[in-house]
DNA sequence: GGGTGTTTCAAACGGACGTTCGAGGATCAT
DNA sequence: ATGATCCTCGAACGTCCGTTTGAAACACCC
């Protein structure tokens, strides 16, 4: 509440786009998040579409920003480590993470156009740290497709726990959303990635 | 055309749902694809819950109908390739698989509640098979947890191209819809995912 | 052909949505 | 105090949604 009145709106809307998504999540909701009048988006952002997209613009640099540098990890096998580890606890816990990964899933599912605009600039980057980590057990050789490929399938491990675990909780898995367990499957991501790129032929 | 109003209500429902969601599907949209009136939709279905609830169940059961039975795999790898080779196409194909996937997804985002009451019975099915295809790769002392979070670490890695890759067509793969493309997909992820669950300590 | 039950259709209903408007309050420099 | 500027608020607007209604069109049996 300390906050003025257009943060708060930017987090109530962050909050209820990332749990509805864009249509489901009305602009008298976030306003009442917000504690604050319905106008009051039409005032501060001109529309709830350029609320939208600064709510997905904010989410991606806040992400960005609080990325760890890696520690300048020097062997292939621990610069693969750190990317799970970057993705695997945003996926499972909760938080700042969990929310910009589900504002990602909905523009996904149903792009609204907002996305395109920092595609180029933010969603590629992540791509590419995905296929820099790893290059280094590929053939020099690997074509483009199957180097996308592979970074692909490094970067559908860490993503399924949300989206699935969540809701399946057939004795599936334990609590999924306390820390230790996220340390846990990022060990067993680890083990499982590493031991499949480690034995492609070079 | 041909079939009567019922069925063409569901196909295009199932079209619709799956493309845009529940709430963001109108049934005037729906009966516009059907070619029928607005009314149809509440008479043939009491209400639009009652038309999404019958296009999932419907959508559930044609999917497990349409289920290859397998062909008998003996060893733990041939029956690894099954799954994983029973499950890319749905997600990199068009077609009756990429809907039913497509309405999963959207139920995993924002479950509408539709989606418990068929969970216990069609969706554990799919998730113990996936069980099943990992387990012969891991220790007999696996604990549940492992096994299952195991088991979704393969469902990952065939999910993720659906969502992603029609999206970012930068550079990052070629066409991702013609079936030779899925045939390598399903090799480069049988390759990895074999790999490293062969290394696995028994 | 008349009666019966089923299916289609245009029109309207109430409600929820995003947006707009103008009056009123708050804050500050002059 | 006075005016200017920024912010808040309740009320209303038009639009689109899911649903209902009642009558017309159709099919079928005796």
């Amino acid at each position: 509440m300390a906050q003025n009145t257009r943060e708060r709106l930017l987090e109530a809307a962050r909050g209820l786009f990332a749990e509805r998504g864009y249509h489901n999540a009305t602009v008298r909701d976030i306003a009442a998040r917000a504690h604050t009048n319905l106008a009051s988006i039409n005032y501060y952002f001109r529309s709830k579409d350029d609320l939208y997209r600064e709510v997905l613009s904010h989410s991606f640099r806040k992400t960005i920003e609080t990325e760890e540098p890696g520690e300048e990890a020097t062997t292939r096998e621990d610069r693969l480590r750190a990317f799970i580890r970057s993705l695997v606890p945003k996926s499972v816990e909760d938080g700042n993470g969990a929310q910009h990964m589900r504002l990602v899933a909905w523009e996904m599912l149903s792009p609204t156009g907002a996305l395109d605009q920092i595609e180029e600039t933010e969603i590629k980057p992540h791509l590419d740290r995905a296929k820099d980590a790893v290059r280094p057990f590929l053939a020099p050789d690997t074509s483009p497709a199957d180097l996308g490929a592979t970074a692909l399938w490094l970067v559908g491990q860490c993503l399924i726990f949300r989206g699935l675990a969540e809701r399946m909780r057939l004795g599936l898995m334990p609590v999924p959303t306390d820390g230790d367990h996220a340390e846990r499957l990022v060990a067993l991501i680890c083990d499982l990635a590493l031991k499949g790129l480690s034995s492609m032929p070079l």
